[in-house]
DNA sequence: CCTACCGATCGGTAGG
DNA sequence: CCTACCGATCGGTAGG
């Protein structure tokens, strides 16, 4: 009798067990031996699924990264609706990348710097890319009086510091759900940069 | 003829320059023998100044820890004043402590969990009481209508998570000045909790 | 503050 | 996927 197939590949399953453990301990702090007794395994045999540590890593930073672009662009391919509009949906978006997996979104956010290099680099060029496309939007909004806010650039970094800072405190047994926690830090995070006369349109 | 007095003490240096590997490598991929190397000594020479790596962690956490609660009694010590005054100055004070020791900071911020028990539940109940001040004086301000804001909860978790991205970006060296950081954010945070009435009177 | 060293653990590999 | 193992490195100590 052949035993059932796995529900997820082994190395899925290597990766989301390493990602939870690199998100409590961090990348360095978590050795292959741990991950392999978490999986049933001894620590020589994940290297037939695997090349290296470094590599989840990789796989899982890099990852993240292209569900935030994606999210942002999906959010952003109307682009004759109105800028708050656009905005709201790509915070929205953004929310739901960091809750649908909120382990890797940490690892994301927290463990890139252990990756060498040329991959260090190439991924900060990323996140500055994903900062960047935030800033340009909220420049836009500003230009066209739909938004206001004394300094575009500080605007973006807290905008997405308010709403990177989810991981620390999201738990997926909360009494909100995903959709409602990014409706309500949309609603937050827009309202202190419409101004009057977009925020009573709205 | 006497050497001259080191203008830090040993130990002081050794816990400068653990706080800025820390900051670059994360604690546990951090070595005692690159600690001592950019110190110029041996590894095992540590050990006269300090008890253990640890030990280092643990002084920078909680050194923190206590800046932050003086910077916000100092604060809001004039219980008389608006709440919109004190919360400026507890913003503007945070602001100051993170930019006088962005490394400390950041450790502070991201390394506290190689701390071990009892430290680190000791840790983060001081955390939690750190953010139980500001949203209760949040609340305060909701309570007396001079803050507007859906959820006292949100809005402070936004509000810090703002302010502590500033490590993550900010330069010693750069064009602003830590009072003007301060001023700014502190206005741009502000600008979304006064309520209409309160931002005229501003 | 150094020399010399300890036991433990690390990421990863060879061979099956 | 396991057994058995590699060289390297770790935090920390003894004795001076």
């Amino acid at each position: 009798m052949a035993t059932a197939a796995p529900l997820r590949s082994r190395k899925a399953q290597i990766d989301r067990t390493a990602t939870a453990l690199f998100r409590a301990r961090g990348f360095a702090a978590t050795s292959m031996r741990e991950l392999a007794t978490e999986l049933g395994l001894e620590a020589g045999s994940l290297y037939s699924h695997i090349k290296s540590k470094e590599e989840i890593l990789h796989r899982v930073c890099f990852g993240l990264a292209e569900a935030f672009f994606a999210g942002f662009e999906a959010a952003t391919a109307a682009t004759s609706a109105p800028i708050a509009t656009q905005l709201r949906q790509a915070i929205e978006a953004h929310v739901r990348v960091l809750t649908r997996d909120s382990a890797a979104s940490a690892v994301f956010l927290h463990e890139w710097r252990h990756l060498s290099e040329p991959a260090r680099s190439e991924f900060l060029a990323l996140r500055d890319r994903y900062e960047a496309a935030f800033r340009s939007l909220i420049q836009r909004g500003i230009a066209t009086a739909e938004l206001h806010a004394p300094d575009a650039a500080f605007a973006t970094l807290a905008l997405l510091a308010s709403l990177n800072w989810l991981p620390a405190w999201y738990r997926p047994d909360g009494k909100l759900t995903p959709d409602e926690i990014a409706h309500r830090l949309a609603d937050q995070l827009l309202g202190g940069l419409l101004n009057e006369r977009a925020a009573m349109s709205q």
